[in-house]
DNA sequence: CACATTAATGCACACTGTGCAATATTTGCC
DNA sequence: GGCAAATATTGCACAGTGTGCATTAATGTG
């Protein structure tokens, strides 16, 4: 399973790498609105067009590109037979130990979202793969008819975790492992309110 | 409090119409990467220009405006003493019963939602609006260091609201007074599940 | 009817995003 | 190392989006 990255593979995720932090640092100096996808291209030292063969648009660079389950996960998932949400969270709890965060660019899409709220649908909207593959995962547990189920179920899943990541950015002493478990604590509240008819 | 709606007004209102039904029609015949502004422009008897005073974009035309709480239900809200939830929904009728739906929108915009799953984010986006009002409801329940778990609520009953909106407007048995009862058992639906660990 | 207010429109313009063809770079292979 | 295939980058043209501004038309008010 482990993998030969080479020289175009690791190119690759450096420029989009360098194409988001280009994107945040702008964002960040002159406001959202006053950023274009050319001043971004010129920053990060690659043409327009090339631009657009990393991310489908502006928004999508700024909030970069969010993980998504590796086929190991997902098989975990299937055979395992725990309680639905417990399976769920440490489903998640592999994919971050998984992937590599970066507190700092973290940080700056934190700031930024702080500054300009009309980003905070985007932000939310790039957990969407994610938020499916949940939806998906859930549904071969409740059934392909509960999918609308399924899927409220993992909105409000992602939506804890979103919140969790930003709480993780600007908490130094917060260590990356105790994310799920924040997210799992915000959706218990959220039980509790749900209780309240 | 009962207003005199002026020619302007009507005229207002139903050129809004007019262009969400053009929006949604060339949408479901062409497809909605096909059409353009110009085009629902044309369709609608307007210009271009006159399109953008009514909607900021495209999407927007399509989906039409949600509706939002009037100063009365915020006002009861307030001076209820009820479990959250309850009280939320009880909001939610209060403003359903006033609006008034038109499920030949409502089914127009759902046949198009199947045929362009791209549309999904779009139309619950369109309950942003309303999301953000609920959030702030609750959050005088619960307190302003809550407001992250308030969203958190909103999101759910407004994901569960626009699921729910889905079904009413393909089952003529259903009516308008019974979608935030079913939006409601959603919800408990989701506590189940978020009881699952 | 006269006048103020608001809406609709045309036009110019900056920006977005895509298709295509040309050029440059990397890779695998001998 | 060198060569051919695969892949990336780029420039260019172009259709579409969305806004600002000035002009014209329609509506509300007295």
């Amino acid at each position: 399973m482990a993998v030969k990255p080479t020289l175009r593979d690791r190119r690759r995720v450096q420029t989009a790498r360098e194409i988001q932090r280009a994107a945040l640092s702008l964002a960040l100096r002159h406001g959202h609105d006053a950023v274009t996808t050319e001043m971004i291209a010129a920053e990060a030292g690659i043409s327009q067009r090339t631009f657009f063969n990393y991310y489908l648009n502006k928004d999508a660079a700024i909030v970069g590109e969010a993980p998504c389950f590796d086929d190991g996960t997902v098989a975990w998932f299937r055979a395992s037979s725990g309680p639905l949400l417990a399976d769920l969270l440490q489903a998640l709890r592999r994919l971050l130990n998984g992937g590599e965060l970066d507190r700092g660019t973290s940080q700056l899409i934190d700031r930024l979202l702080d500054t300009a709220p009309e980003l905070l649908p985007i932000f939310y909207g790039s957990l969407r793969r994610l938020r499916d593959q949940i939806a998906d995962l859930a549904v071969t547990r409740i059934g392909a008819d509960a999918r609308p189920d399924a899927e409220l179920l993992a909105e409000a899943i992602s939506h804890a975790l979103g919140d969790t990541f930003r709480i993780w950015a600007n908490d130094e002493a917060m260590s990356a492992d105790s994310i799920v478990d924040v997210a799992g604590a915000k959706l218990q509240v959220l039980r509790g309110y749900l209780a309240q008819v």
